[in-house]
DNA sequence: GGCTCATGCCAACTATTATTGGCATGAGCC
DNA sequence: GGCTCATGCCAATAATAGTTGGCATGAGCC
C-alpha cells in the first residue's frame, strides 16, 4: 500500500480526515466490535456509526463480517484492516498526477474500465 | 513531523483530501510559483487558487513570501513545505486519543485559552 | 492618462457531507 | 404475545466546503 492512485488517496485521506471516524478507528485498533456495541461505546448513535463505518469500509481501513453470538443473534464485527501510508510531497505529487478529476481541462486517459 | 495531535492531524489530512490541492502541491514540488502563475498553470481562477492556498498554508504544508519581480511588481512565491506523515492504525488511534472535538461527551482540557 | 498584470477579498450560490429520528425486520427470552 | 436487542435504511434537515464573478488597490509601460 506505499503508493496508490490520486484517486484513491483523496478518498482514504477523506475518510480519515474525520474526527468521528478517528475514534472509530481507534477504538477497533483496541479490538473488534460489532455495531451497536460500538455506538454506546462511543456515545454515538447507530445511524450516525453506520454511515461512518461504510465510509471506512469503502475506503478499506475496515472489514466487517457477521458473527452469531451465544443466543442466535447475528452481530456485525468489525475490525480494522491495517494500513501504512507514507505521505510525502513526492508522494503527493505522483499521486495527483495520476488524477482523474475533471476540473482543469485534462482527463487522464484511464487504463482501467 | 512523526505524530502530531488529533486536530492536527484531521486538518492536514482534510487539506490533502482534495484533488486541486493535490494538483497545487503536485505543482509546487515541481517548483515555487507565484499565484497567476500557477492559477494559469492549473487553468483554475485565482479566486479559487487562492483559497486552496490559503488552506494549504494554515495547514502548514506551503509557505509564502513576496518578492519584487525585475519590474517592480509584487510576487506572491509560495512552496512546498516537506513533510513526512506516516499513518499507520497506532498511530491513528494515538492521535485520535488526543482529539478535542466534542461530540462524545469529553471535552479534554485545553490548556491554551 | 489608459492599459496590463498582480494581489486580496467579499458576497452569493451551489454542492457535499454530516446528523437526527423514525420505521421495518428477524430472533431470542419471559 | 409482548419485550429486548441487533441490523439496515431512508427522508429531511443542518452545517460545511467549494466556486464563481466582480470589485478595489498598487505599480510598471506606452
Amino acid at each position: 500500500m506505499g503508493d496508490l492512485s490520486g484517486d484513491r488517496l483523496v478518498e482514504v485521506l477523506a475518510t480519515l480526515a474525520s474526527p468521528h471516524r478517528l475514534r472509530v478507528l481507534a477504538a477497533l485498533t483496541g479490538g473488534r466490535a460489532y455495531v451497536s456495541q460500538l455506538a454506546r461505546d462511543l456515545g454515538i448513535s447507530r445511524a450516525l456509526l453506520q454511515v461512518h463505518l461504510k465510509k471506512l469500509e469503502r475506503a478499506g481501513l475496515v472489514t466487517a463480517h457477521l458473527e452469531l453470538s451465544g443466543d442466535g443473534k447475528a452481530l456485525k464485527y468489525y475490525e480494522v484492516t491495517p494500513f501504512s501510508l507514507h505521505l510525502t510531497p513526492d508522494v503527493v505529487a505522483a499521486a495527483a498526477a495520476t488524477l482523474s478529476t475533471a476540473g482543469d481541462g485534462d482527463a487522464p486517459p484511464k487504463g482501467t474500465s
